[in-house]
RNA sequence: GGGCGAUUAGCUCAGUUGGGAGAGCACCUGCCUUACAAGCAGGGGGUCAGAAGUUCGAGUCUUCUAUCGCCCACCA
């Protein structure tokens, strides 16, 4: 056994992480087998991206997770927590491109295969990179289950399920108009549109009537789509339009000849109630376009370029091509006016690029009836969110969803699994890939260029890294899944699609529990990103401070649901907290010679134990109570108080004079039985949020087992609630007896005596046994307790407490007009303590309508505070008198 | 245009069912006391954004207002 004076006195966290996460893993500590005699407890990871390294992000989400999975695991319950890593298409795509853009090389270069060629060491880098990062975090998952949504198995998933879908005609393949980033190159979903407010303008432009001399005026932000207008559009009971509805206009500069059309679409109050209609470039006016059957004129392409549609225009830029267009609107009288306009300008989630909204063939998916069980069953409480609040965001996404684009114009992601025959023109679907065609029989058949989004795959995840499609015990035993956790940013990407595929796939949400976090933010409180280069590396963090820090940092003070601000200050602050255990398990260690493992009787309890014990019930109470409601903040905030308020600064205080043999050996035995007794508990609760040190002090500690992490999860049934009432008032006593000194600034060195005054029999008696620890911890050579005093003595300082008179003789160092000011200080408060209790005693609404116990604590304040003024009032006589 | 969150000590933030306002940092005083100076003991500091309401009682519940932040939305 360790006598603790081999370990050095500052906790050095790197020396020790390491080699705990390798003994854990080598161990087989994080991999279950399903077990029918126990309760599953199940996680499957939001698999980071791998695009890169791991930002405090992944920390914050990692954090919580591997919480949940160690406590419940020293539950008892047979804790699975799945491991892996995202291909995140487009932006790994980009990522590579960019890499190789840096030596010159385009992908095309290199072709679709050996384009991927590069993808795939690109994933196999940073992949390991990552799942190597995880491991400094000391996530307890299980990596013999570790999986990436492009393995052999999830592309299974990916198949059975796109095919299905398309059997029930759930996906469907055609041509609309859909977000297209220009730079990118393909098409992307609704919600990886980003909005940004834009300062612009509105133009008004007349369109003169044909035939006539009249005009309509028009007004856009975007003069330059009219090239493609193919209509005007009117609200069918505008009164001031009425009349021009089926008449057509001449489109200037092109000189076409179009209808105006009346839509209800249509906002009388906005421009000049006539809304030009580009059907190939708008979504709203695309919808028109379909109902009013007017024609669909591409005028810009693919690359944000003009086409040939655009007549002289053609070649431009969407930009170059905008300011021609004023310009020649302008020299042939069409411009009516020009005013400022904010709008919301959709750009890519990914490279920030303008969004062109473009017609192409595209596949989607049909959301209204995955949809509605997705909300009913969330509803009904199927799944849960923490907070709660994210419930309501959830189904108004779902309520107002519109069909899915799935499929993108990229190479890295999985394909979309349609073949098309060259010689009959059959599309062919299919789980497997198909040798020949299943109406011609004709093998010269071409798959489908397109890949999947991302989300796709991802919405898999629950189940299709639990072997799904197939019929597994893992499946059959961790699904549905405990709990997800996830940043509030992903709720519309990934939860809600994650909800309704499995659904519609295995019948049953996928998880009971959706625990939503909120961001880190810097120190300024601004969102943590690349432009801004305020971005912290979490491994950066635990090199200097260990990863046990890292985590109990972004734990504490926070709510669920609710940002966090990351200050190096905290970080520091929890670092001095580690350091604090490590110390005070040093202090337990050096002083076990000649321990015993007991489990003492009541009887042989000291005052103090029965008061830690019970403090210890308390404690675990609360924080087990805390981590069932996912507030770990508050748990882990229970501990620290506890650990550091009551175990080191009094418990760890009160045991000294026992163990330093000034008391009998029997004591000195019972009192190091509770401290390693209420230690251990302390590293078992405090194992999920700080694993590493936990493990590393426990493996030193008497009667440990070959794991912490295995250790049952600490529960305490005993508790004194006399102790707890002595003690506090012991404690009292001695915070009055150390103020006394810090106000007359005695050197905390010099022993003093003190005087009791304790009418209270009982009382007396109870501190007259506890005295020892009166003198030790406020440092006396002596205290008398008295009932009563004769001659109270002048030359000294006084300190009321309700039931009991402190004085303490400082001869010359009293300064008798001081001590009468603080006095005075003192029973102003008791007098204000008084007024607050004797207005509401007063009060007989208060009194019928509260409840008794609540009247009863106010009748104890107003006697105490009564008391307490009494004896400072004597005590101020005395001092004058 | 809707929705959500925040507003509590100088700073950053906690505060579970309504019942005597808390922590860390910073600040002031005294201590290198044989676990820890990354520490110990003591102390100062708050009209809980504002207003109204419910209640015997509101930081906590309701309504409104203000400021900041985030999300959603097809007014060209």
């Amino acid at each position: 056994m360790s006598t603790g004076n081999d370990l050095p006195s500052v906790y050095n966290p790197d020396a020790v992480e390491k080699k705990w996460y390798k003994y854990w893993e080598e161990n087989g500590f994080f991999t279950p087998q399903p077990d029918p005699g126990q309760k599953p407890f199940s996680i499957v990871m939001p698999p980071p991206n791998v695009t890169g390294a791991l930002h405090l992000g992944h920390a914050m989400d990692i954090t919580p997770q591997d919480i949940l999975t160690r406590w419940r695991r020293m539950q008892g319950y047979n804790a699975l927590w799945v491991p892996g890593t995202d291909h995140a298409g487009i932006a790994t795509q980009a990522r590579v491109e960019e890499s190789l853009a840096r030596q010159g090389i385009s992908k095309h270069d290199l072709g679709r295969e050996g384009f991927l060629e590069k993808v795939w060491e690109w994933k196999n880098l940073y992949g390991s990179r990552i799942t190597s990062q995880l491991r400094l975090m000391g996530a307890s998952c299980d990596w013999s289950r570790e999986r990436f949504t492009m393995d052999e198995g999830c592309s299974r998933a990916v198949r059975e399920v796109f095919v299905r879908l398309f059997e029930k005609g759930l996906i469907y393949k055609g041509d609309y108009i859909v977000n297209w980033c220009p730079r990118c190159h393909t098409a992307i979903s609704d919600i990886e549109v980003e909005h940004e407010d834009t300062a612009g303008k509105l133009w008004y432009i007349k369109y003169p009537l044909e035939g006539s001399d009249e005009y309509l005026v028009v007004a856009t932000t975007r003069p330059e789509t009219m090239l493609g207008d193919s209509g005007v559009a009117v609200h069918p009971e505008d009164s001031r339009y009425q009349h021009l509805v089926g008449r057509k206009v001449v489109l200037p500069l092109m000189n076409r000849i179009i209808p105006v059309i009346a839509d209800s679409y249509v906002d009388r109050e906005f421009g000049t109630g006539a809304v030009k209609v580009t059907p190939a470039h708008d979504p709203n006016d695309f919808e028109m376009g379909l109902r009013h059957d007017l024609e669909q004129i591409v005028v810009i392409d693919e690359h944000g370029m003009m086409t040939e549609n655009a007549g002289v225009y053609q070649g431009l830029s969407r930009e170059e091509c905008r300011q021609r267009v004023v310009e020649d609107l302008t020299k042939g009288g069409y411009l009516l006016k020009v005013e400022d306009h904010q709008h919301a300008v959709g750009h890519c989630q990914r490279c920030d690029t303008i969004i062109e909204p473009l017609i192409s063939t595209q596949w989607f998916v049909k959301m209204k009836p995955l949809a509605e069980p997705a909300i009913e069953r969330v509803l009904n409480g199927e799944t849960r969110f923490v907070p709660e609040r994210f419930t309501r965001i959830y189904t108004n996404w779902m309520e107002n969803i519109r069909d899915w684009c799935i499929s993108r114009q990229l190479w890295w992601g999985h394909r979309i699994p349609v073949w098309y025959c060259q010689d009959c023109g059959e599309m062919i679907c299919s789980r497997t890939d198909p040798e020949a065609c299943t109406n011609c029989q004709s093998s010269d058949l071409v798959q489908d260029e397109d890949v999947l989004d991302t989300w796709f795959s991802s919405a898999l995840w629950p189940f299709s890294t639990l072997g799904w499609p197939d019929k597994t015990e893992d499946l059959d035993y961790y699904y549905p899944t405990s709990v997800l956790v996830s940043g509030r940013d992903i709720i519309f990407f990934w939860v809600a699609r994650m909800i309704f595929s499995g659904i519609e796939h295995t019948g049953k949400t996928p998880f009971a529990i959706v625990y939503i976090h909120g961001l880190v933010l810097d120190a300024l409180g601004r969102k943590m990103s690349k432009s801004l280069d305020n971005g912290i590396d979490p491994i950066e963090v635990i090199e200097k401070y260990g990863a046990d820090t890292l985590r109990f940092s972004l734990t504490t003070g926070v709510t669920p649901g609710n940002d966090l601000r990351f200050h190096w200050e905290k970080v520091e602050n929890t670092r001095n907290f580690a350091n604090k255990i490590w110390n005070a398990a040093r202090f337990v260690l050096m002083n076990l010679e000649g321990y015993e493992e007991s489990e003492p009787a009541e009887h042989e309890l000291s005052l103090a134990d029965r008061w830690i014990i019970s403090q210890l019930n308390t404690r675990l109470t609360a924080i087990t109570a805390y981590m069932e409601k996912y507030d770990f903040g508050e748990a882990a905030r229970e501990l620290y108080e506890f650990i550091w308020d009551e175990f080191c600064d009094w418990y760890i205080e009160l045991s000294k004079p026992r163990l330093f043999n000034r008391d009998s050996a029997t004591s000195r035995l019972i009192s190091q039985n509770v401290l390693v007794k209420v230690l251990t508990d302390i590293l078992r609760a405090l194992h999920p949020f700080m694993p590493f040190i936990t493990e590393e002090i426990y493996q030193h500690l008497p009667g440990h087992s070959k794991t912490i992490m295995l250790d049952p999860w600490p529960a305490e049934n005993r508790y004194w609630p006399e102790a707890v009432k002595n003690m506090q008032q012991i404690m009292q006593v001695i915070r009055s007896i150390r103020n006394i000194r810090a106000e007359f600034t005695v050197n905390p060195g010099t022993p003093l005596e003190a005087i009791l005054v304790v009418a209270d029999d009982d009382l007396r008696n109870m501190l007259q046994d506890n005295s020892s620890l009166i003198t030790e911890m406020a440092n006396l050579s002596q205290v008398q307790i008295v009932a009563q005093l004769e001659h109270k003595p002048k030359q000294a300082a006084a300190s009321v407490l309700a039931g009991t008179e402190v004085y303490v003789p400082l001869g010359g160092a009293i300064d008798v007009d001081k001590e009468i000011q603080r006095l005075q200080k003192e029973a102003r408060a008791a007098e204000a303590e008084m007024e607050k209790a004797e207005a509401k005693l007063n009060n007989p609404q208060f009194m019928t309508k509260a409840p008794p116990q609540v009247v009863a604590k106010e009748q104890e304040k107003l006697q105490e505070a009564r008391i307490k003024r009494e004896g400072i009032l004597e005590r101020l006589q005395v001092l004058k008198g």
